[in-house]
DNA sequence: TCTGGGGTCCTAGGACCC
DNA sequence: TCTGGGGTCCTAGGACCC
């Protein structure tokens, strides 16, 4: 879905099509209605605290504002945009209605978050390409949001070719064409190639994924490890055998959050009490809306030097307790060392099982439409 | 005035077992 | 006096993705 989470406000505020509108910043007021019937909205520059964006109109993009970068980097770059808080309700809801208008067509699907999806067309033959137009005008009809296609022969290509003619494209992508349309792209446009390797391969004077493709595997394998060095390879000459996945396991599930302002051991210990608390509440929540419980119960801190710690302690047996969890968390926390103060805590619950199956711990397959 | 929240997968060392 | 090989589980950290 093109910059989806801003899209979904555009269609509430459709006064605001066009300019360049930021989600994001965390602990936001919705937008005032004035006494005159219209809205007031909020300035970037206006905004004070921590947090970053996760969505921006195309028109913010054009003044380098992107997803991840922080709401205060992106309000000196882009002052006047308007600042929205995100409505998750509302995404999940138009998240259904996409992939269900999707499916009602072609029901191989793969989610991939919120708003992606991978839909295997495999069937159609000759025809996926007129498919693949019917399920864009579908997306359009349930949602009145456009989405971008990339069809072609496997899920690393049709990833690429999806971000091609972004927004609102349909690429298609032959499998003799990969070395001259993919080769000239940017290393870093293969999914699983972050930032750390594209640093690694730009050092190595490697910049395009013809530049991989051509590359020595030994002198890969001094810079990389033997799985990831092969894995490169194999992409780099656009081979990817991973089927579209209709359903997985779901293997953690967590909570976490960042303060307001960073907290310190002795003096904020009732707040961080509290908050720790309250996350192993939503965890249990969340474990039991899932029907599962698990056995590994880990907590995770970040300082105020944005360094993160992880404890987890593994249980005999499997909760979804919250008091369980809880007491389980206070004992991983003793583990830790506190010389800075905290900006962040999170509570996680892993090795998951059905709670019912005491002996054989069955695992437990994710919902394909968790929204609906 | 840096840097959210929810995930997955990989690596690597140590404990422990046969 | 020197010390296997294979396996699983647990823990911690880090890269990466949406």
């Amino acid at each position: 879905m093109d910059a989806f989470f801003a899209s979904v406000e555009l269609l509430k505020y459709p006064e605001l099509r066009g300019e360049a509108v930021v989600i994001g910043g965390g602990r936001l007021q919705q937008p005032e209605l004035q006494p005159d019937g219209t809205r007031k909205f909020a300035r970037m520059r206006d905004y004070v605290g921590r947090g970053v964006v996760t969505t921006s109109t195309y028109a913010a993009r054009a003044f380098g504002v992107f997803s991840a970068m922080g709401i205060m980097k992106a309000a000196k770059l882009a002052p006047d945009s308007i600042l929205l808080p995100a409505n998750f309700d509302a995404y999940r809801e138009y998240s259904g209605r996409f992939k269900q208008a999707v499916a009602a067509i072609a029901p191989i699907i793969q989610n991939v978050g919120i708003d992606e999806i991978y839909i295997d067309l495999s069937e159609y033959g000759d025809a996926a390409p007129a498919v693949a137009a019917q399920l864009r005008a579908a997306v359009f009809e349930a949602t009145g949001l456009t989405c971008s296609v990339g069809l072609a022969p496997n899920k690393l290509l049709a990833k690429i070719c999806s971000d091609l003619e972004k927004p609102n494209g349909l690429t298609i992508l032959q499998p003799d064409e990969v070395a001259t349309r993919v080769w000239p792209l940017p290393a870093k446009k293969i999914n699983g190639i972050g930032p750390k390797a594209t640093a690694k391969l730009e050092a190595m004077g490697i910049h395009t994924i013809g530049d991989l493709a051509a590359a020595d595997v030994g002198l890969l394998r001094s810079q990389f490890g033997d799985l990831y060095t092969s894995w490169l390879h194999q992409v780099a000459h656009g081979i990817d055998d991973r089927p579209v996945q209709t359903s997985r396991e779901i293997k953690s599930v967590s909570r976490e959050t960042t303060f307001e302002r960073d907290l310190q051991v002795v003096r904020d210990r009732a707040i961080l009490s509290e908050k720790l608390e309250s996350l192993c509440t939503r965890v249990a929540a969340d474990l039991e809306k899932h029907g599962i419980a698990g056995r590994t119960v880990g907590i995770k801190l970040r300082f105020e030097d944005f360094s993160t710690v992880t404890r987890d302690i593994t249980l005999p047996g499997a909760t979804a307790d919250a008091a369980a969890i809880l007491r389980a968390s206070r004992d991983c926390l003793k583990r830790v060392p506190f010389e800075k103060r905290i900006r962040l805590l999170g509570v996680r619950m892993s090795t998951l099982c059905d709670p019912h199956a005491s002996v054989l711990q069955q695992p437990v397959q994710a919902e394909l439409f968790p929204a609906l």
